[in-house]
DNA sequence: AAGACGAAAGTGGTTGA
DNA sequence: TCAACAACTTTCGTCTT
């Protein structure tokens, strides 16, 4: 077994290979488990003439993390310059004072949208991957006039949640709010401008994407986690899911599944951790129940649990 | 005493006129 | 733009284990 199944440090099972970027990466919590995996992609060594024209390549791959997608150039202020003579030294000053100076407006923006982009996705453990795409919506935001008239921090967070819902990465409206300290109203806003004038589809996250996060967070088996996947499934074929809030359904989903394996947690525990209301959670897990006959289930499970318990005992 | 349950009143967001 | 509405929260009292 070569590949991690736990991240050790949120303990989630919901760990992703990227083997594009030789990265594994944790999708609950953002960590970068291992890097800098075997690259098994072409190798690009030059055996003739005729190879050089085809095969050489030089700098580092294009990003859009960087203003000028790493690709600029800048006049440096090394020794080099101070050592020339004096006319041609006031030259080549004047050349860099012009160069830096014809930044256009745009590039301006974009340094300091980085800046601060790279400091949102560190706070809010974002991977990689998520805040390169980031990155390249707040690109596009600011190429078709988006950005004026807007708090800059609002625009780059809001691009951080269009690009964190995209690839399903379990972080709630609510938690990106309470961390970056911004106003829900002003955030919501934002970010509902841009993905509209982008025309980018935001779906609403469903209740699939923050089952493995609290599972790991309560400290609940692999198994739980699958009965409250199969739940979760039932539940939404019987038309549960429709208009209910994601997190308290994913909290009543988990409640019930940690009913059916035997690893019960309190409504209490489980609302502090998913952050919705013991309330909420008995109003959707009555739903389920009502709706689901569970009932067999419910009272099965001890008796598996047991018989486990046995072979566990016996195999140590 | 802790946990589960539910009623009632209040809050923030969506929808339709 | 405003009112109606459903989902959710807060608070609090009751019941069960």
């Amino acid at each position: 077994m070569s590949f991690i199944k736990k991240c050790p440090k949120c303990n989630s099972i919901n760990v992703v290979e990227d083997k594009k970027r030789g990265e594994i990466v944790c999708r609950d919590c953002g960590l970068v488990i291992s890097e800098g995996s075997v690259d098994t992609g072409q190798e690009w060594r030059e055996f003739s003439y005729e190879d050089s024209s085809e095969k050489r390549r030089a700098g580092a791959p294009v990003t859009f993390t960087k203003h000028d997608s790493g690709t600029g150039t800048k006049i440096g202020s090394g020794s080099d310059v101070y050592a020339l003579p004096t006319s041609q030294k006031r030259k080549m000053l004047r050349l860099k004072k012009w160069h830096s100076r014809s930044s256009t407006a745009l590039e301006r923006n974009l340094k300091y949208a980085i800046i601060e982009l790279k400091k949102a996705a560190s706070i809010l453990n974002i991977p990689q991957a998520i805040e390169e795409e980031s990155a390249r919506i707040y690109n596009l935001a600011v190429r078709n006039g988006l950005v004026r008239g807007r708090s800059m921090e609002a625009v780059v967070v809001g691009c951080i949640y269009i690009a964190a819902r995209r690839y399903g990465l379990a972080r709630s409206f609510n938690e990106i709010c309470k961390e970056m300290h911004i106003d829900r109203k002003e955030l919501g806003k934002t970010y509902r401008f841009i993905a509209r004038e982008l025309n980018i589809k935001v779906l609403p996250s469903g209740p699939e994407d923050y089952i493995p996060k609290f599972a790991s967070a309560l400290g609940f088996s692999a198994k739980t986690q699958t009965k409250a996947q199969d739940i979760l499934k039932r539940a939404k074929s019987v038309g549960l899911t429709s208009g209910r809030g994601p997190t308290g359904l994913a909290a009543a989903v988990l409640y019930v599944a940690s009913l059916i394996t035997g690893e019960k947690r309190t409504q209490r525990a489980i609302a502090e951790v998913v952050n919705v209301t013991e309330v909420t959670i008995r109003n959707r897990y009555k739903e389920i129940l009502e709706k689901l006959d569970l009932e067999e289930e419910l009272k099965e499970p001890v008796k598996k649990l047991e018989e486990e318990d046995k072979t566990e005992i016996l195999l140590e």
